[in-house]
DNA sequence: CTTTTGCGATTTTTT
DNA sequence: ATCGCAAAAG
């Protein structure tokens, strides 16, 4: 249990004892003050700004046994900072005199790890605050009295609050904490037992002096060793404050934190312990004006950068790294160079002198193709000189600011480096293996000659290669970067069985990584298992494997939260974890927060706000109390369709919805009363936890829940509050902008840190899933490692889509691409390596020998690596129904034929889901506008009108006169980049008129191909009579992406085109990529593409419509909110 | 026996 | 999007 909880706890108890003497907590400042009083400490309420409040809100003067608190409008609100400040007397956390001065009595258990908050997560003193407010939260409104008065007493939160009299988001908060995630266990107490230091460890730890580098390979005692180190400082003397402990994670820091506060509190509360980040963000905010910005720079994350950047990305006019659909995407692949770039201190300047001088070698030695990649080079460059430029001026920083700012800084700036450095005469690191050249300059600007520089780390555990950190770091630690330096190296394996330790061992001899001769000597007995590979026949079966063999270890006594299953990338594990879940297997995954259909059903509510077809209510429909068919749904959004209504004027209308079944029209007038009083410019979390708590039982159902699977659902909701909390503030309504932030978080990617599992649920007993890199210092009893096939350890190298100019990243020779491709083989073995090592007992891995196709499925050659130490068997478990089968299935009437465009079938074959919202329930809601979409709106009208018209030329003032005719008509207009905007289409325009130059134009006919009496249609854009007498067809696509695999809807096209008349021709026309790409198939390829259309028309019959989740597509998807489940009942449908 | 084509599985990882 | 394998076509 963290600190946290415990004082939650300890809040909890007083509170109960205080009513037991009959104190009254709904006079809350009363209630506080009596228990400060028989503390015998005096409190008094001043005003604000008074100079005994030192610049805070509330303070405990210990001397004095005296808390004073500025006086504030409500009895709560000095109630609060009143139980604030008895935190810091009861919690014993009163040796630092600072004042409290950001109070907040809505915070969260934890921070939303978003932006800041991931940075400073565990910098001391907002820990310490942070635990204050939970602590007067607690003890004003402890969880098990709210819990009891909304779940027992059926009280809503509105109702508890004027108990209270607390606001309304004070209450809801602690009704989330208490509800929605689990009760933490009281814990059997069980402090780590510390063994004595063997006598490496012993002399790691009392190291003083010159440098020392310590080898700590996993399960070496690094934590403990590191922890004695300090401690001895403390022993020696040394003020907590001259010591900095440096991390790369805030989990580590943490840990770190706690476990040298078990011993010495007030110390581990003064050291200066945090990641590299945090500790940069901190010396920005000091020396914020030497860095040219204002007090308090804000932190961005992707998102906003993109967003920065997007505003003016045409004025860029980038012609390598041109995409001018979507620049979001090729911004994103700047940005990553970007951050790569900073990683290696490059600033933009530098960074085109590089892209400069690979120009000028390129001409001198007439290499075309490295003259490009310097282009690229160059063109990065621009970018990144402008995002510099648009950061300062609106004083933000991103990640990669936090390191490179300070070491410039440093560097620059030696009266400032020699403060710091004076300040800190011990510095440890951990990990040292994670660190970049970035952070390397930073600690030697912090401890120039490296006096009592204490590093541990581990070679062959370097797993952030990506992010520049290299184990070369490890051998420049004592040959360049902190010459002097001493190494020692831990021996002894106090983790694994001697099974387990000997196979990584093994392994980590033949690695690239370390220097070879680091093999563990295993402290434990042997267990008699050795590491296993469960080898089956198909994918499916391999879930199937782990299912049992979870159970046999259950069955060994190792429970289900003593395991876990261990994958390389996120996308295997949520699959993993939805088919263990549906064999009864309990585990700990939240996966894609945005993705679940429990936050997707709270989303809808939302959407319903600001979409005028109410698509939501297709999940509305499908919650308990909210009950719909699949029939009314539908109904009513065909009844929008074809209204001209206001998003959210609906609920006036439901009388007049025809056709909706009475009890339907019921619903929806309750559906309207629980949206009563919001709009789109409602704050989206005041709106849902309005909702969750006065207005429905949604939440009240998660708490009643006792299974994993349903618990975990109520974490993601409680997660998914917390997130909404913390949103930036920008232009626009707040619920459309939210909804377009959650869509460009998850296009970026940026999701991922939600789906991290709040600590609060590591009591539930479920198995843990997990991607290897999450797992790096975490130790199970049973690690399940699945998919370990040649295909997905090692993975192929792909380069980045920017590569870094030549000469960038520091010791990669002249040959970055083959440095580039060394370090991501090593550190793919450290991946293996890692994984194998989390391992205490049992160590299993799993693979699959057959595709789905079945041909053969090869190993990964890792395997081999392991030698006599890996147990082989191959398994063929019981089937059993994953659930897969008849997912997306909707009973479905359709009456009459089939007809569907080319378009509409394609849409079909790329994700039957989509069409099934599209063009079945046709819920509307277009795609997406953007600067870049209205501009190709506007090509593709003019490029319509030069067909309709005839016209073969069209002169370039008259097509600067049809555009901003156009423009006008749209909007665009007023952009702040309208011209460049207008001259990309006039490019794409003029390349559409030099397709027409051959061959003379003929009326587009409509044709179309039959297909047993349904059929498909294809309208070209354009049609020709070329002089050989060939008929040609032409469709223009505005993508202007080639994909190579044909679609079914080029092959309707051709039969549609060759059906009308033998012998005619389908191109495509790539009006971005200036292309006309011949359709052609072979006749077999176009006989299977026949039989594929037969198979979709029965598919759409027989009401088949699966979806096939895709990252980068779903986000754009019109149904991406509502894309799930349906509500019951059978939909009628006509073509 | 060689070449083409289809198809399935994979497109990480994080402060 | 790209790779590697297996089956079909030449």
């Amino acid at each position: 249990m963290d600190s946290i909880e415990k004082a939650r706890t300890i809040a909890a108890e007083l509170h109960a004892v205080a009513v037991q003497k009959g104190l009254d907590p709904r006079k809350p400042y009363n209630f506080a003050k009596c228990e400060i009083l028989s503390r015998d400490i005096c409190l008094e309420a001043t005003k604000p700004g008074a100079t005994q409040l030192d610049g805070g809100r509330a303070k405990y003067i210990r001397n004095d046994l005296l808390i004073i608190h500025e006086r504030c409008d409500t009895d709560f609100e000095n109630a609060f900072l009143a139980a604030h400040e008895l935190g810091h007397v009861v919690l014993g956390d009163d040796f630092n005199p600072s004042p409290s001065t950001n109070v907040d009595p809505a915070r969260p258990a934890e921070p939303s790890p978003v932006a800041e908050d991931r940075v400073v997560d565990y910098g001391k003193r907002q820990r310490r605050e942070i635990q204050m407010d939970l602590f007067a939260r607690e003890f004003l409104l402890p969880r098990p009295v709210v819990k009891r008065m909304h779940l027992v007493d059926g009280m809503s939160a509105s109702e508890i609050a004027k108990v209270f009299g607390a606001p309304f988001d004070v209450v809801a908060q602690q009704l989330f904490d208490a509800i929605l995630l689990p009760v933490v266990e009281t814990p059997s107490e069980s402090p780590a037992v510390d063994r004595p230091l063997n006598d490496k460890q012993a002399a790691a730890a009392s190291h003083r002096g010159v440098p020392l580098l310590v080898e700590a390979g996993p399960g070496t005692g690094k934590t403990q060793t590191l922890t004695s180190r300090v401690h001895s400082l403390l022993a020696d003397g040394i003020d907590p404050r001259e010591i900095l402990l440096l991390t790369f994670s805030n989990k580590a820091a943490a840990e770190m934190a706690d476990r040298i506060a078990e011993k010495n509190k007030e110390a581990s509360a003064a050291m200066w312990i945090g990641t590299f980040h945090a500790f940069g963000l901190d010396l920005i905010r000091r020396f914020y004006s030497e860095l040219g910005f204002e007090k308090d720079p804000r932190m961005i994350d992707k998102t906003e950068a993109v967003e920065m950047l997007e505003q003016q990305f045409p004025k860029f006019d980038l012609e390598h790294y041109r995409n001018v659909y979507a620049p979001a995407s090729v911004i994103d692949d700047i940005l990553k160079a970007v951050s790569r770039a900073k990683d290696e201190v490059v600033c933009p300047t530098r960074y085109r002198e590089l892209a400069e001088a690979m120009q000028l070698r390129a001409t001198a030695s007439n290499d075309d193709e490295l003259l490009i990649r310097a282009r690229r080079c160059h063109e990065v460059a621009r970018v990144y000189e402008a995002y510099e430029k648009i950061k300062k001026a609106k004083h933000c920083i991103d990640f990669g600011d936090l390191v490179s700012l300070p070491v410039s800084l440093l560097e620059s700036e030696p009266t400032i480096a020699n403060t710091i450095s004076e300040t800190y005469s011990h510095v440890l690191v951990d990990e040292y293996q994670d660190v970049n050249r970035s952070s390397v300059r930073l600690l030697k600007s912090i401890c120039p000659d490296g006096a009592n520089l204490w590093a541990v780390g581990d070679a062959k555990q370097s797993i952030y290669r990506f992010r520049g950190a290299s184990s070369g770091n490890m051998k420049r630690f004592t040959n360049e970067d902190f010459r002097r330096a001493q190494t020692v190296r831990l021996e002894q394996n106090y983790r694994s069985v001697p099974e387990i330790t000997d196979a990584f061992s093994a392994f980590g001899a033949t690695m690239a990584a370390g220097t070879g001769g680091d093999a563990l000597t295993a402290e434990r007995s042997v267990c008699g298992s050795k590491v296993a590979l469960t080898t089956v026949d198909k994918v499916t079966e391999q879930t199937l494997a782990i299912a049992d063999s979870i159970e046999q270890m259950r069955q060994n006594g190792h429970g289900y939260r003593d395991q876990a299953i261990l994958c390389t990338g996120n996308e295997k594990l949520a699959t993993l974890a939805g088919e263990l879940e549906r064999l009864g297997i309990p585990v700990l995954f939240l996966g894609s927060l945005f993705e679940r259909l429990e936050i997707k059903n709270l989303i809808a509510f939302l959407s319903l706000l600001t979409d005028r077809r109410a698509m939501g209510l297709i999940r509305v429909g499908c919650q308990r109390q909210t009950e719909l068919t699949l029939g009314d749904v539908s109904k009513v959004i065909e009844h929008l369709r074809d209204d001209i209504t206001e998003p959210g004027e609906w609920p006036a209308k439901v009388d007049s919805f025809h056709g909706v079944s009475e009890s339907g029209k019921q619903v929806l007038r309750e559906v309207a009363t629980i949206l009563l009083g919001f709009d789109q410019s409602s704050s989206p979390w005041t709106m849902l936890a309005t909702i969750l708590l006065d207005r429905t039982q949604i939440a009240a159902d998660f708490a009643n829940a006792s299974s994993v699977s349903e618990r975990t659902g109520g974490i993601a909701v409680w997660q998914f509050m917390n997130f909404l909390r913390v949103q930036p503030s920008g232009k626009g309504l707040p619920v459309p902008r939210l909804l377009k932030r959650i869509r460009d978080l998850i296009r970026l990617k940026e999701d991922r840190d939600l789906s991290k599992l709040p600590d609060a649920a590591s009591g539930l007993d479920g198995v843990r899933l997990m991607t290897v890199h999450g797992s790096k210092g975490l130790e199970f009893p049973v690690v399940h490692f699945p998919g370990m096939n040649k295909t997905s350890l090692p993975l192929n190298y792909k380069s980045p889509k920017c590569p870094p100019p030549d000469g960038m990243v520091e010791g990669s020779g002249d040959d970055s691409k083959a440095a580039a491709v060394a370090a991501h083989s090593e550190e793919q073995e450290c991946i293996f390596y890692v994984a194998l090592s989390r391992a205490r007992d049992r160590l299993i891995a799993y693979a699959p020998t057959k595709q789905a196709g079945g041909k053969n499925w090869p190993l990964s050659p890792f395997l081999d690596r392991l030698g006599s130490n890996l147990q082989r068997n191959h398994v063929a478990p019981n089937e059993r129904d994953l659930g897969n089968g008849n997912e997306g299935t909707i009973p479905i009437q359709v009456s009459g034929r089939i007809s569907l465009t080319t378009a509409q079938i394609g849409l079909f074959e790329r994700c039957p889901r989509r069409f099934f919202y599209t063009h079945v329930v046709r819920i509307g809601g277009r795609r997406e506008e953007s600067p870049y979409t209205l501009m190709h709106d506007a090509v593709r009208e003019i490029c319509e009108a030069i067909v309709a018209e005839r016209l073969i030329t069209l002169s370039d003032s008259k097509i600067r006169q049809r555009l901003n005719q156009a423009f006008k008509a749209s909007g665009l207009v007023d952009h702040g980049y309208a011209n460049e905007l207008a001259g990309m289409g006039h490019k794409l325009v003029k390349y559409f008129l030099t397709t027409r130059a051959e061959g003379s134009p003929i009326e587009p006919p409509s044709l179309a191909v039959n297909l047993a009496g349904d059929e498909v249609k294809f309208r070209p854009d354009d049609g020709f009579t070329m002089e050989d007498g060939a008929i040609v067809f032409r469709q223009v696509r505005t993508g202007g992406i080639k994909s190579s695999r044909d679609d079914i809807a080029a092959a309707a096209a051709l039969l549609a085109a060759t059906e009308h008349a033998r012998g005619s021709r389908v191109e495509f026309v790539h009006l971005s990529d200036q292309e006309i790409r011949d359709v052609e198939m072979q006749k077999r390829k176009l006989g299977n593409r026949h039989a594929s259309l037969h198979d979709a028309l029965k598919s759409i019959r027989d009401g088949k419509f699966p979806a096939k989740p895709s990252s980068r597509t779903c986000p754009g998807c019109p149904a991406f909110f509502v894309c799930g489940s349906v509500p019951e009942g059978t939909l009628q449908k006509t073509f």
